[in-house]
DNA sequence: TTAATTTGGTTTACATATAAACTATAACCA
DNA sequence: TGGTTATAGTTTATATGTAAACCAAATTAA
């Protein structure tokens, strides 16, 4: 039985706010781990398996920039991802007609296979965590979420200079 | 004035549970981008940060690995974070004396101004970003992050078998 | 007190992430 | 039309993240 390692506290938490922004913080550094582990057969990350049902579900074709503004994965680290992926057997970049500058990105049959086997696991273990919460709590998580990120995007983060 | 990159559903989302949880993932993702941002000048990420108010607020002396374990940081990525912040001189490793296997870690001057300078600006940036909510709304995210928190670790997850 | 196990930390190999510089093509516009 | 600008994608350099193998020191057990 492994030792549960628990972080209490990180920072010296100021006030409500901070606290509370910081557990949004850690509860998505978890999930992130969490996914991980357990794509780790099949995919080697979340990211990989967020490209295919993106794929999987879209109603055109997608270049690797509609994949990159979709996901918040930055078009220098698409490339690579879309690399491996390919290398994977996962997918393949054809050419666009229209555009010289531009792929599309098309599942191949072996990662449509693994995006099926992988695709409902992955809800039912959703599903499962967030058994937790009651639909008025799932709701208010929703609309937290959405609010708080409007308010970053908008923030438009001033470095702070020196 | 820079285009607005938006992403909409990323995900086919089958249900309001998977919604929720896909809302905390993108938050923090965007918190993390934004945070990076923030701090651009001084330090190379949000992890150097906590790292430094880790030191700053420890009432004992602090190890790498206790350190790893507060902050959610493998051990072995703990390693290569201590050296470059070494090299940056924002921290020192000093020998343990009663255990030749660890090291004390401590914040240099240089590193004590840094965490001085960017700490109230950063408590300021967050205090902003939090004004959209209103007490209740803080407790409840507090509170669901927690519950959350602890049912992604109580998971153990069973990885996808072949 | 030796032998087995645990622990703190490093190393290696690889994946993900960002910024910045760059290439090629496309779009715009005077 | 021709020159500027914008866009799609790649490359490079560097940071962060994980797993696994490893070493040395400490702890536990026989």
């Amino acid at each position: 039985m492994k030792k549960k390692k628990q972080h209490n506290q990180i920072v010296h938490f100021e006030d409500k706010e901070h606290e509370a922004l910081m557990g949004i913080w850690w509860t998505g550094i978890l999930l992130r781990k969490s996914a991980k582990r357990f794509f780790s057969n099949y995919l080697s990350s979340e990211v990989q398996f967020n490209i295919m049902i993106v794929l999987k579900y879209a109603e055109k074709e997608m270049t690797q920039n509609e994949i990159s503004e979709q996901l918040l994965v930055d078009k220098s680290n698409i490339t690579g991802l879309i690399d491996r992926m390919e290398t994977a057997g996962l997918l393949r970049r054809t050419e666009a007609p229209n555009d010289r500058r531009c792929h599309h990105i098309e599942l191949t049959e072996a990662g449509r296979e693994i995006i099926d086997k992988v695709e409902q696991p992955y809800r039912n273990y959703v599903k499962n965590l967030m058994r937790i919460f009651n639909p008025q709590e799932i709701a208010n998580i929703t609309d937290y979420m959405a609010r708080l990120q409007q308010a970053v995007s908008e923030e438009n983060i001033t470095a702070l200079s020196r």
